[in-house]
DNA sequence: CGCATTTTCCGAACAATGTTCACTATTAGA
DNA sequence: TCTAATAGTGAACATTGTTCGGAAAATGCG
C-alpha cells in the first residue's frame, strides 16, 4: 500500500530521507564528531530547529542511520556469491563482514558504539533483533555447512552456538581493524587465513 | 630515582592522579557521557580552569585514563593461573580478557573506540604498541602452546598470526557482550567453548 | 631574609552544542 | 470558507570545552 499516502506525507518522508542522507554524508566525510544539527540543517538549507519536525532528537537520526547502515551490511552478506561450496561461502560472509567495516568505517563503529550506548537498558529484543537479519545470513551459512555434514552440532555446542562464534571472530576482526589496526592496511588474506583456521575447528569438533 | 622529586613535582603528579581518579569514578559510577571537565574539578574542588594546568585537554584525561586501563587489562590477563597446562592457560587468558570487559564495561569501550577515534592518524605505531603489552601476554600463551608441541606453526600461519586470530576472537566476545548483547547475562562458559573450538583449529592446522 | 620568577588557581568570558518556545505561513479536510 | 494541523523560522537557554587576565602562593637566588 504504498500509494494510500498523500503527497504531504510523501514530502514528511522525503525530507526524512534527505536529513538521513545529509547525516551519512557529513559522517563518511568529516566523521562522527562533525555531525551536528546545525551542520544537517545547513546541508539541507533548513533551519536547526526545522529537523525536530522530523526527527525528537539528534540520538534519533543516529539511530536511524545506524538502522540504515545494518541494512546495508545485510544486503552486502547477501552479495556472497551463493554458488559457492558451503564452508567457502561463510568463509566469504565473514571476509565481506570485515570488508563492510573497513569500506565504512565510520557507519560501522556508530552502529556497534554510539548506537548500544545510547539505547536504554530496557529495549532487551528490539536491539538484538535489529541486527539479526545481518546475523542470519551467518546463521544460514552456518546451517547449509551442517546440512552438508562438514559440521556436526552437538548439545552443548549446537548451531546458534557455531554462529555465534563465527560472528565473534569475524566482529573482532572487524572491529580491531577499524581502530587499533587501522594504522596498518587491512589484509583480507589474513582474515581468509583465520576463518578457515576457526572453520577447522568447528569441523573438527 | 623517584625520590630526586621535588615537593612541587610530587603535588602536581598527586593532583595529577587525583584528575584520573576523579574521571574513572565519573565513567564508572555515571557513564561516559556524563564525564565533563566541570564534573572532574566539582569532584576535586577545583576550577574548571585549574585542571588545564595538568592536562592540555579533556582527551588528554581520557587517553591518561584509557592508558591506566590498559595496565589494568595487563594485569588481568598477567594474573591467569601460571600452572596451567599451555592450552587451558591460552584459553583461560581470553575467559579473562572477556571479564575485564564485562566487570569494566566504560572503561573497555573507552579504549577501544573513543581512544582510537581520537588518536591522530599519524600516530602509527605508539598508539599499536600502547596495548602491546597485553597482547603479549596472549602472544606468549600462544608460543608456550608451540614449544609444547600442541601447534605447530607455518610459513603462512606463523605464531603471530596465530595469537592475533585469539586475540580476534576474544576482542568480538568481548565486544559484542558489552554492546549487542549486553541485555542478556554474559555466558563465561560459552566463551570457555568457543574459545576451545578455535584452538582446536589451530592445533588442526 | 627580600626579591624575582615560576607555578597554581580562579572568575569571567567565548564559541559551539542540543533543544525549546513563541510565532508565522502554509496546507488539508469538513 | 473556515478550522485545525503541519512546516518552518529566529531567538533564546542551558551545557559543553577552552582561553585569558589576573591574583595568590611557592620556589630559587642574591
Amino acid at each position: 500500500m504504498s500509494t494510500t499516502s498523500s503527497p504531504r506525507t510523501r514530502r514528511h518522508q522525503r525530507t526524512q530521507q534527505a536529513i538521513l542522507d545529509a547525516a551519512r554524508a557529513i559522517i563518511s566525510h568529516e566523521g562522527v564528531t562533525a555531525l551536528s544539527m546545525r551542520a544537517i540543517a545547513e546541508r539541507i538549507d533548513y533551519s536547526p530547529a526545522g529537523l525536530y519536525e522530523y526527527f525528537d532528537s539528534k540520538d534519533e537520526i543516529i539511530a536511524a542511520v545506524c538502522d540504515e547502515a545494518f541494512d546495508q551490511l545485510t544486503q552486502t552478506l547477501r552479495s556472497t556469491d551463493p554458488t559457492l561450496p558451503p564452508r567457502e561461502f561463510l568463509r566469504e560472509c565473514g571476509v565481506n563482514y570485515v570488508r563492510f567495516a573497513i569500506e565504512n568505517t565510520d557507519a560501522f563503529l556508530l552502529m556497534f558504539t554510539n548506537a548500544p550506548l545510547a539505547a536504554p537498558p530496557d529495549a532487551p529484543a528490539e536491539v538484538m533483533l535489529r541486527q539479526s537479519p545481518a546475523f542470519m545470513v551467518l546463521y544460514d551459512a552456518v546451517q547449509r555447512c551442517v546440512d552438508a555434514g562438514i559440521f556436526t552440532p552437538r548439545a552443548d555446542y549446537d548451531v546458534l552456538a557455531m554462529a555465534i562464534t563465527c560472528w565473534q571472530l569475524v566482529h573482532g576482526m572487524a572491529m580491531l581493524t577499524v581502530t587499533i589496526m587501522r594504522t596498518r592496511p587491512p589484509d583480507l588474506d589474513a582474515c581468509r587465513r583465520a576463518l578457515d583456521v576457526l572453520l577447522a575447528g568447528i569441523a573438527a569438533q
